[in-house]
RNA sequence: GGAGGCUUAGCUCAGCUGGUUCAGAGCAUCUGCCUUACAAGCAGAGGGUCACUGGUUCGAAUCCAGUAGCCUCCA
């Protein structure tokens, strides 16, 4: 092993990682052991890790690595997600460049030039996850359109639509005129826009006046089907069933009443498009307006537009309104604020669009779902998210599930030549279900039906994944019981994710698990934050705020970074990430191997008795004392504060006091050698012990530099092939013995006060200092004679009855320490300090006098407050005994 | 417009069922140190009317109401 003054973090991680991959010990297959199970939310094929995934897989791995070494069989199903319309826009534009129109070529084609690129980039974020330690079973990996994956998409759109779970319709969908489909409306985004007001005047067919309308989509005017007002609205009574004049078009259109009109909106008066808003649509539906829909699915104006014919609909509105100034027609222009929706794929601006969509009911399905969590089968963590889903749950819409793309699951549906639909995974079984339905259908072929154009959204196939993953075959058939696979591994144990996709996925895939397995799929959701740079700001590509993740494991090495992320992520809150935290992590990963250099270098002395009993026993219950916070942390998916409770044991307590108080005492010789004392066997076996169990202990957020220092042979003798820190068996907590602690703690204090009067008066740290006790307690500091010698330099500790002259004080506890100084000890600063204290002392024991003497403190509080309080008087009283008395004898 | 959440040291955050073991941690800052594990370090120190205003209570960072600011989700 290396002797380099610094931890080189790659060397590990280039050693380490083949090492676990080729022993196999990512690798899970049922057994006899409690299975621990959590799968990846499978990343996009078109995207590269972002710090979103690091944060989100650094837990994943912790929680994974820590329940491997609790003896649990540990799985973890790595895999990618097909994502539909984001990567037929990644491919469609890859072909461009080419030359090749998608429209030129066939759906078979297209989908080999997808499949080829999925192949060259879908696995990029998967190899990155390996840098930075995911211990997957990568012999799992999945892809949601894999073969099996597929078939489960089938059988589970088969399934619902015989149960009538699945229909199609007509309905306005969120249309994304640059991916050319349909999107759901959990994949709108709504930004605020500053937009403009356009006010329009629409003539009166009548010719005596007009009405003033105000709208910010002057373009759709062409598809008006009537003009709307308020029927209490006094200024508008006089227009009741009137006609009136669309511009530039001169079209008759009606004005209607329906008190959906505010009134004090705009002018009052709505223009009504049933084509283009949906609002407008359930107005057209309740009065029976016709549907007039001017714009292509590309976002350009159609024929029934009239005017404008196949220009872009953000350019016809520029020029509509030109147009409209030249009739006179515009009355004026007005900057406003609104919402509008943005295709979270594409960026383009949705357009509401009527169109035939395929749809899931979703009422039946999210009722179990709401149970799941409401009853605590699915715990969120943490619980504040439940509000939110329980509100979603409860408002659920249908979800349009066809997309019009060509990458992804076709839908299983089949058409007649007169246009009846059978549901069926292939045409032979579709033409099967059309003889069955009718006679008329007897000699029908396969060249006679059409499949379905469209495929299923991406989280159609996604919903399934926890299920999928392990068997695919069982959402065609009721009596699959499923394999063994999935009896042993479903449900799943944590499923850890981002609360952007609590509704698109979180909730489906309960929903899933319990239509088809009838159990959720997994016990705890986390969901962690979103990464934001320190300025709050979301990290994004366009921003550029968003450091590299895989330069940052260079810079930091991969534990570096896995402490970094996790050091500044509160469970479910956002978190402001910055480097530094990284460089912390770098840091600490340096001084376990620093401190490991200096155990290494310890010489040995076989005969030399025990003389650090006291350390080694503070230090085992101090050790004991913080695993049970750990273990109580981990439980309550604490995850940053269990990894600051390992991080403060090792810097505070193993390094700066432990080591420091075991630490052989160096001798200089005269002649300039110098040597150092050895270490005695007991002490050095409870260091070793003591150094593996810290090692284990940190190992799920450091593994690489954990699994390197576990194999150092000098320390720990040889290892064996298979005995690696990745399977050692985690620390348990035993039980402790309090009091090693808390007198422990005095004499750290003893300690931090000597260094401090050191600092003040500068006195070196290697000048000897006598220290006197008066003992008031039962604590034996002579026992601690050594430890006090090596952490403080005391060179002569003695237990003293009379006050020493000369010297400064400080209490600890109510033991009173004495340095001599000799002269320059100054009586009036020590007066004056003794005298602060006093002050203090009586402030403080006054607060303490009038709680108890309050009748309704001592009635109403319990015993043991008024117990504490008692205490704290004691305690105060006899402090200001003993000042009391030191000054008197100044 | 509706729902939820947040506001504690310069920064990021802990503070569960109210009681000085409740005002804490890490980082940053300041001071002194290259002391043979570590300057990616050591030792010490200074930072907070717990957003604001009222209320409940013997007692409030903690419970309740209102105000302000920020965030998220849904319309």
């Amino acid at each position: 092993m290396s002797i380099s003054k610094t931890y080189l973090a790659s060397e590990a991680e280039n050693k380490w990682y083949p090492y676990w991959m080729e022993k196999g010990f990512f690798r899970s297959v049922p057994d006899e052991r409690e299975p621990y199970t959590i799968v990846i939310p499978p990343p996009n094929v078109t995207g590269v890790l972002h710090m979103g995934h690091m944060l989100n897989n650094t837990i994943q791995d912790v929680l994974i690595r820590r329940a491997r070494m609790l003896g649990k069989n540990a799985l973890w199903v790595p895999g990618t997600d097909h994502a539909s319309i984001a990567t037929e826009a990644k491919v469609v534009a890859k072909l461009k460049e080419e030359g090749i129109e998608k429209s030129a070529i066939s759906r078979e084609e297209f989908l080999n030039y997808a499949y080829e690129w999925k192949d060259k980039y879908g696995g990029i974020i998967l190899d990155q996850l390996k840098k930075l330690g995911a211990s997957c079973d990568w012999d799992r990996t999945a892809f949601t359109m894999d073969p099996g994956m597929t078939e489960a998409v089938l059988d589970t759109f088969i399934h619902l639509y015989e149960k009538g779970l699945i229909y199609r319709g007509i309905r306005m969908v969120n249309w994304d005129p640059k991916g050319l489909t349909a999107v759901s409306d959990e994949e709108v985004i709504r930004k605020e826009v500053n937009q403009k007001l356009f006010y329009i005047q629409y003539k009166l067919a009548d010719g005596t006046g007009f009405v003033t309308v105000a709208t910010t989509r002057p373009e759709t005017i062409m598809a008006d089907a009537a003009v709307c007002v308020n029927p209490n609205d006094e200024r508008y009574k006089h227009l009741h069933g009137k006609k009136i004049v669309v511009p530039l078009i001169n079209k008759e259109i009606p004005i209607i009443c329906d008190e959906y009109v505010t009134m004090d909106f705009g002018t009052g008066c709505l223009k009504v498009t049933p084509a283009h808003d949906l609002n407008d649509y359930e107005l057209g539906v309740k009065h029976k307006l016709p549907v007039i829909d001017i714009i292509n699915d590309n976002g350009t104006l159609n024929e029934k537009a009239q005017i404008l014919v196949n220009e872009d609909r953000f350019i016809a509105r520029k020029k509509i309104a030109v147009m409209l100034e030249e009739a006179g027609q515009l009355e004026k222009v007005e900057e406003y604020k609104s919402q509008v929706g943005f295709s979270e794929r594409t960026d383009a601006v949705i357009e509401p669009k009527l169109s035939m969509q395929w749809f899931v009911r979703m009422e039946v399905l999210a009722r179990p779902a709401l149970d799941a969590v409401n009853d605590g089968e699915v715990n969120l963590i943490p619980d504040k998210y439940i509000n939110t889903y329980r509100h979603w749950m409860e408002n659920v819409k249908d979800w349009c599930i066809s997309r019009q793309l060509w990458w992804g699951q076709q839908i299983p549906a089949w058409y007649a030549p007169n246009g009846e639909i059978v549901v069926a995974k292939t045409a032979a079984e579709a033409i099967e279900k059309f003889k069955a339905k009718s006679t008329e259908y007897s000699g029908l072929t396969a060249a006679e039906i059409k499949q379905d154009e469209d495929v299923v959204d991406t989280w159609f196939s996604s919903w399934l994944w926890p299920i999928s993953v392990f068997d695919p075959t069982v959402f065609g058939d009721k009596n699959n019981k499923g394999n063994e696979e999935l009896n042993y591994y479903y449900p799943t144990n944590d499923l850890v994710t981002a609360p952007e996709i609590l509704f698109f996925w979180v909730a489906r895939m309960i929903m899933a698990g319990k239509e088809f397995r009838n159990q959720a799929p997994f016990k705890n959701v986390y969901l962690t934050g979103i990464v934001r740079d320190k300025l709050g700001r979301k990290m994004s590509k366009s921003l550029g705020n968003s450091p590299d993740p895989i330069e940052l494991i260079g810079k930091y090495g991969a534990d570096g970074v896995r402490v970094g992320m996790l050091l500044c992520s509160p469970a479910g809150n956002d978190l402001m990430f910055d480097e530094s935290y990284c460089e912390q992590g770098r840091n600490f990963a340096n001084k376990i191997w620093n401190a490991f250099r200096l155990v290494k270098g310890w010489k040995v002395d076989a005969n030399s008795s025990n003389e650090n009993k006291k350390a080694n026993e503070w230090f085992d219950a101090r050790f004991n004392e913080s695993l049970n916070e750990i273990e109580q942390l981990f439980e309550s998916y604490r995850l940053s504060e269990a990894l600051m409770t390992i991080y403060k044991l090792i810097w505070d307590d193993f390094c700066s006091s432990y080591l420091e108080m075991i630490k052989p005492t160096y001798h200089k010789l005269e002649n300039g050698d110098s040597y150092q004392d050895a270490i005695d066997a007991e002490t050095f076996e409870f260091v070793k012990n003591k150094f593996e169990d810290i090692i284990k202990l940190i190992h799920p957020f450091m593994p690489f530099l954990s699994e390197e220092l576990w194999h150092d042979e000098e320390l720990f003798g040889e290892r064996s092939e298979m005995e690696c820190c990745i399977v050692a068996s985690y620390p348990k907590a035993k039980a402790y013995n309090e009091k090693d602690i808390t007198t422990m703690q005095n004499i750290l204090q003893v300690v931090s006060e000597m260094r401090n009067i050191r600092n003040t008066k500068q006195i070196a740290p290697k000048e000897g200092l006598n220290l006197s006790i008066k003992n008031n307690s039962k604590t034996d500091y002579l026992l601690y004679a050594l430890i006090l010698k090596r952490l403080a330099t005391i060179e002569n500790l003695q237990m003293v009855d009379v006050v020493p002259e000369n010297a400064t004080q400080f209490l600890v506890g109510n033991d009173e320490c004495f340095v001599d100084l000799g002269d320059t000890v100054d009586p009036a600063v020590e007066k004056e300090k003794m005298e602060k204290e006093l002050v203090y002392l009586h402030g403080f024991l006054k607060s303490v006098e009038a709680k108890l003497s309050n009748e309704r403190f001592v009635s109403n509080a319990k015993a043991e407050v008024i117990d504490n309080e008692k205490k704290k008087k004691a305690d105060a009283e006899q402090k200001i005994a003993i000042i009391k008395e030191r000054l008197l004898k100044m």
